[in-house]
DNA sequence: TGGCATCACTTTACACCATAAAGAGAGAGG
DNA sequence: CCTCTCTCTTTATGGTGTAAAGTGATGCCA
C-alpha cells in the first residue's frame, strides 16, 4: 500500500505542514480538545507499532478517546495526516555531518543513519514521494545531504540526480527490509521457516532447476546465498550487506565523476 | 499499497506458478468455462489500465462476465492471482544480452530494460519483494543478470550483493516515476500544475526558505533543477536523469570492485 | 436413460475502510 | 440568559476480501 498525499486545499495542508496558523478570530461555542501535535503523535505510534496498513482513522482516533470521525475537525483527511505523520518523523532523521575528513566519511554516515531511520519507522517508506510532501523537516534532511555533495564539486545537475539516486538507493533496500517484517508480522512465519518451506518446494516443481537456471545454480554453489550471522533473519542480513555494498559502490562511482 | 503474497497452500501456489498440474482425476459437474490464463490476463489488464489500487477481484471478474466470487474456483485468494500476474508479466522482461562488448554495456542495457519495464507496468513495484514469489519467469530474470555479473569475477558475495543492489536501485527510482504517474491520473492534476501551486504556497508559508535551506537554495539558484526538456513531465524527466546517472556511478563501483 | 453427487458460479453476509451528512449537546460571546 | 456555533458522535454510502449458503447445470454411473 503505497499512501498518496492528501489532495484537499492545498493552502490548508501548507499551513498545517509548516504550522503557519491560518487566520484565528475569536469564535464562540466549545474548543477543540486535542491538538493536531497529539493526533500526529498517536497516528504515528499507531503506524510504528502495527505498520501502515493499520493506520485508520478509527485505530487513532479511540488511541485518544475519540472516534474516527472526531478527527476531521482537526485534518481534512487522511493524506493531510499521513502528510504530517511524515514531515514530523523525518525531524528525527536530522544530524549535521563534520566534513573534517572529506564528503565521503560524511555521506556514508548519513546513508547509515537513513538506514537505521527507515528501519526504525518502516511504514514512512509507504509514503509517496512522487508529489515531496514539503514540510519543513524534509527540506532540512535534503539540505544537509546537498551540503554534503556540494564538497565533492559535482555539477549542479549531477548533483541533484547524485542526491536522488543516494535517497532512492537507501529506500528501495530499506523496503525489502520492512516488507520482510511486515511479512513476518502478518503471516506469523519467520524467513526461515518461510524459506525452508519454499525451497523444498522448489526443488520439487522444478527438479531440472540447475540446467534452467545455471548462473543462479552455480552461484548457489559458489556459496553466494552463504549466511553468515545465524542469529539474524536472513533477508535482513542479505538486504544489509546490499545497502553497505551497494552504498560504496555508489560512492565510488560519485567519486570517480567528481572532480 | 504494498501487496503481499498468498499465503494459503504453498504447495498449491507454487503449483500454480510453475503449471505443475497437481492430480487431475475425472470428476462430475460442470467444466470450469475460464482458465488461470484468462484470469491472469485479465488481471494483468485492470492492473495496467488502472493500477494496483483499482484492482479487485470484482472488477476483475467482471471483465469477464463473472462475479468477483468466480475466481475463488480457480485461484485460492487475490494475493496468488498477484503473484501469478507479476510471474506472468514480468516474463516480457526477458532478454539475453550479448557479453562481446564486455559486462558494462551488457549490464546497462539490461538496466535500462528493466527500468522501461517498470514504466510499462508500475503496479508490479507494488508487489512485495520480501518473500519473492519464486516463479518460473522470476528465475529466468535473475539468472540472466547473475550470468553477466560473473563475468566481472566479482567474489560471490559480492556478486549477490551487487544483484540486489542493482535490482533494487532501479525499482527505487522508477517508484518515483509510476507514483508520479498514478498521482496525476489520479487527482487529475499534472505535475507541472500541482509543483506550480506548491512553490506558490512555500515561498508564501516560508519567506526565509533560503536562509534555512542555504545548500538547497544554492542548488536552485545554480541551476540544478533546472528542466531541459519542457514536453516531459518534470518528475520523469529529473527520475530518468537520476536513473542513468545513478546507474552509471553504481557500474563505476562495480568495475572498481571487480578484479 | 434416469438419478444424483458434484461442481461452477451467484447471492448474501460480515467485518473492515474513508468519509459525507445529519444529529446532539455543550461552551462561549453578546 | 439566549442562541449561535463548534466539537464530537451517529448513521449511512459505497468500497474492499472472502466465508457461507444457495442454485442449477453437468457428467458419471447404474
Amino acid at each position: 500500500m503505497v499512501v498518496f498525499a492528501g489532495q484537499g486545499d492545498a493552502r490548508r495542508s501548507m499551513a498545517l505542514l509548516w504550522r503557519t496558523p491560518l487566520a484565528e478570530e475569536p469564535r464562540p461555542g466549545p474548543k477543540q480538545g486535542l491538538t493536531i501535535d497529539a493526533i500526529v503523535a498517536a497516528a504515528i505510534e499507531v503506524a510504528d507499532e502495527y505498520g501502515m496498513a493499520a493506520l485508520s482513522m478509527r485505530a487513532v482516533g479511540e488511541r485518544l478517546g475519540r472516534t474516527g470521525m472526531a478527527l476531521y475537525t482537526y485534518v481534512p483527511s487522511k493524506g493531510e495526516l499521513v502528510d504530517l505523520m511524515y514531515d514530523t518523523v523525518i525531524a528525527e532523521a536530522h544530524r549535521t555531518y563534520d566534513l573534517g575528513d572529506g564528503w565521503r566519511p560524511a555521506l556514508t554516515a548519513w546513508a547509515e543513519d537513513m538506514w537505521a531511520f527507515y528501519l526504525r519507522h518502516p511504514w514512512v517508506l509507504q509514503v509517496s514521494q512522487a508529489r515531496p510532501v514539503l514540510g519543513p523537516n524534509e527540506y532540512v534532511v535534503l539540505d544537509e545531504v546537498v551540503r554534503l555533495l556540494f564538497e565533492t564539486g559535482l555539477d549542479p545537475a549531477a548533483l541533484r540526480q547524485v542526491t536522488g539516486a543516494l535517497f532512492q538507493f537507501v529506500r528501495g533496500v530499506a523496503q525489502v527490509v520492512a516488507e520482510a517484517r511486515e511479512a513476518s508480522a502478518a503471516t506469523g512465519t519467520s524467513d526461515e521457516d518461510w524459506w525452508y518451506a519454499r525451497s523444498a518446494l522448489l526443488t520439487e516443481m522444478a527438479p531440472d532447476f540447475d540446467q534452467r537456471f545455471p548462473a543462479v545454480a552455480k552461484l548457489a554453489r559458489s556459496g553466494g546465498f552463504t549466511m553468515t550471522d545465524e542469529t539474524v533473519p536472513y533477508q535482513e542480513q542479505a538486504a544489509t550487506e546490499t545497502f553497505r555494498t551497494g552504498l560504496a559502490a555508489l560512492l565510488d562511482g560519485i567519486e570517480r565523476r567528481s572532480r
